[in-house]
DNA sequence: ATGAAAGCGCTAACAG
DNA sequence: CTGTTAGCGCTTTCAT
C-alpha cells in the first residue's frame, strides 16, 4: 500500500505538501502539483478511507437494515436509496436482518460503532410481532441518527417513511363496490404484522367483507381452496403479493374465469404479479420512492440534528389490468 | 461520543489501562475491570471502528459488487455471502452495478481505497459484453483481493466460482430425446452473454435443435409466438429464467397442453419459477452455495496471498415437476 | 509556497 | 499491574 509519505518521500517534499497537492490546494504551485499527480498516479496511490474517515470524523456512508432481500418490496427500496445515496456522494452498506430481532441487533450494534454516519431501518417480523423495541430507543439514546422505513413503530419519535396502506385499502374496496361486486373476499399472508393491520382495517369497510389471513403458505392455500368451494365469490383483494398470485393460480386452476367471475387486486410491487399469467392488478406502492424519500429525511438530519422530527407518506396507486379486472 | 480517553480521565487511569480492560487483558486486575466496564456500560461506550481498523490495518469487511439486485439469482447469492461471512465474523458491504461499466468501476475504485479486506465480483452485462476488462487487472495490480463469480472473464487469473452450465444443459436436452420429444426448441433472453454461451453450446447438443434468443422481452415474445404457431414443438428448454416463464405463458395462452404436447424446463432460481402456474422444472442454481463458496476463498486467499489461484465449480441440480414434465 | 506538528481514537511494545 | 510512548494515514493550523 502507498502512503502519503511514499510520495513525500519520493518527491522529497513534506507529507503535507503532497496532501494539499492532491486536493488541488491553493497553497500550492502549480508545478508541484503537477509532479505530485503524476507520481501519484503512477504508483496507483489510493487514500487510505479509513485514515480519511477517522480525521473527518465522517464516513459518508449510510447504514441500511432491512429485513428480507427475497421480497421484491424490499430490493426495490434498496435501489431506490442506493442511487438516491450515490446521487449525494454517499454510500450505502446493507445489513440484512433476515426478519430475525437477534440480526437486527447485531446490525445496529455495527452500525453504531462509528462505521456509519446514519441509519435507515426497518423493523423485522419478529421485532413487530415481539414489540420489542428497546433498541431503537438506546440508538436515539446514542445519538446515531436514523430513519424509519416501510414498517413503523408505537411512540418512538424519529424521522419516518410510511405507506398510505389504509386508504389505498379503501380505495380498492370501493372500486370493487362500485363495479357491484358483493361477495369480496380479502386474502392476506400478513398475519400478525402490523403493517397488514392498517390494510386490514381499511379493507373491511363494512361487516360484509370476508376475511382470510394466514402467516404460512401451504395452510393459507388450503383454506382458501375450501373458500372458494363453498362460498360464493365475485372478487378478490390480497393484502400482499404472495397471497395474491397464490389466489391468482388457485383461481385458474379452478376454470373460474378471470374478471368476469372473480376480479383480483393485489398489493404488490411488481415482480411476481408482472411475469403472472394473466396479469394482476395491483396496488403498486413506489417503493424505489420510499427509497430515496428516506435517504433525503436521514441527509437532512445529519444536517441539522435540532430539526423538528417528520413522517414522510408515500402514496400509492391503482394499477389497472384489464385481464383481471 | 465518548471514548477511552474520556473514560481513563473519569477513572484516572491511563488510556492504555482502559484499552486493555476492555479486552479483558491478563495484565489488568479484576477490580479495575469490573470499574472499567460498568463505567463503559454506563456512559455507553462503542469503540470507534474506525480507529481500530486504521490501527488494525484491517476492516474484517468484504466488499461485494453485483450486478443487479432485482434478479432473485443474484440475491440468492448475496444471501449466502452475506450469512458465510457473518458466520466468520466478517461484515458485508454491497455495490449494485446495474449491469453497467461505470458503476463497476465506481464500486471497485470505493472498494479499492482499504474499506474492505477483499472483494466477491460478478460482472456487468455490459462489461461482459464490450469485454472490457482493464479495471480487473488493475484491481489485481494493486494486490486487492478479490473473487469472481458467476460470470467469467478470459485469461483472468484470480479465483473463481462458476457453475456447470455446458455439463447442466446436455443433461436436459438429454432428458427430452429419452422421454421421446424431437422438436425441441431453445429458447434465450441471455443473448450477447457469456453465461448464455455455456448454456447454449450444451443445449446445442445436435443439428435437429433450434434456437430463439433475442435480448428484450417485447421481440422475444413475438417471435416465439410466430415459432409456436408456424413449428411443430414439443419441448422447450430455456436457458434463463424470465424466457421460460414468458414461454410458459404464452403456451398457456394457446391453450396448448403441458406438459403433453410441450413440456418445458428452464434454467431457474426459484421465485418465478416458484409462484408460476403450473410450477416450472428448473435447473437449480444452488445460488446460495455459490456465495458461501465465493466467501471461502476469498478468506483462504486472505489468510495466504500465495496459494495458487482455484476455480470451484457448483454443481446444478435438475428438479422436475410433473405439471410441467 | 512549503513544512512542522498536532491530533483523530485506538493498540501494543516497552518501561516501570 | 499500570503507564508512557509511538504510530496507523491523513488533514489542517500555524509557522517559516
Amino acid at each position: 500500500m502507498v502512503t502519503l509519505k511514499d510520495l513525500a518521500k519520493e518527491l522529497n517534499v513534506s507529507v503535507s505538501t503532497v496532501s494539499k497537492a492532491l486536493s488541488d490546494s491553493h497553497e500550492i504551485s502549480e508545478k508541484t502539483k503537477e509532479k505530485t499527480l503524476e507520481l501519484a498516479k503512477k504508483r496507483n496511490y489510493i487514500p487510505n478511507n479509513t485514515a480519511v474517515n477517522l480525521r473527518r470524523k465522517s464516513t459518508r456512508t449510510i447504514g441500511v437494515i432491512i429485513p428480507n432481500i427475497f421480497n421484491h418490496f424490499y430490493t426495490k427500496i434498496l435501489s431506490g436509496i442506493e442511487s438516491e445515496a450515490k446521487k449525494n456522494n454517499y454510500k450505502t452498506i446493507v445489513s440484512i436482518s433476515n426478519e430475525t430481532l437477534l440480526s437486527e441487533k447485531e446490525g445496529l450494534d455495527f452500525f453504531s460503532n462509528g462505521s456509519v454516519d446514519g441509519v435507515l431501518l426497518a423493523p423485522s417480523d419478529e421485532t413487530e410481532k415481539l414489540n420489542e423495541v428497546e433498541h431503537f430507543f438506546e440508538l436515539k439514546r446514542k445519538g446515531i441518527p436514523f430513519v424509519l422505513f416501510d414498517r413503523y413503530i408505537d411512540n418512538l419519535n424519529v424521522d419516518k417513511v410510511i405507506v398510505n396502506d389504509l386508504e389505498s385499502s379503501r380505495n380498492v374496496i370501493q372500486y370493487f363496490l362500485d363495479d357491484g361486486r358483493q361477495n369480496i373476499l380479502v386474502v392476506s399472508l400478513l398475519k400478525n404484522l402490523k403493517i397488514g393491520d392498517l390494510r386490514k382495517q381499511g379493507a373491511l369497510l363494512d361487516d360484509t367483507i370476508d376475511l382470510l389471513e394466514h402467516d404460512e403458505e401451504i395452510g393459507f392455500e388450503i383454506e382458501l381452496r375450501e373458500k372458494i368451494e363453498n362460498k360464493k365469490i365475485d372478487a378478490i383483494f390480497a393484502l400482499d403479493e404472495l397471497s395474491g398470485i397464490i389466489a391468482l393460480n388457485l383461481i385458474r386452476q379452478k376454470q373460474i374465469d378471470i374478471p368476469k367471475e372473480v376480479a383480483i387486486i393485489s398489493f404488490s410491487q411488481g415482480i411476481l404479479s408482472k411475469y403472472s399469467y394473466p396479469k394482476l392488478s395491483i396496488v403498486n406502492q413506489y417503493a424505489k420512492e420510499i427509497g430515496a424519500k428516506s435517504v433525503e429525511l436521514l441527509l437532512e438530519r445529519l444536517k441539522d440534528n435540532d430539526k423538528p422530527v417528520e413522517t414522510k407518506m408515500i402514496k400509492t396507486s391503482l394499477e389497472f389490468n384489464q385481464t383481471t379486472l
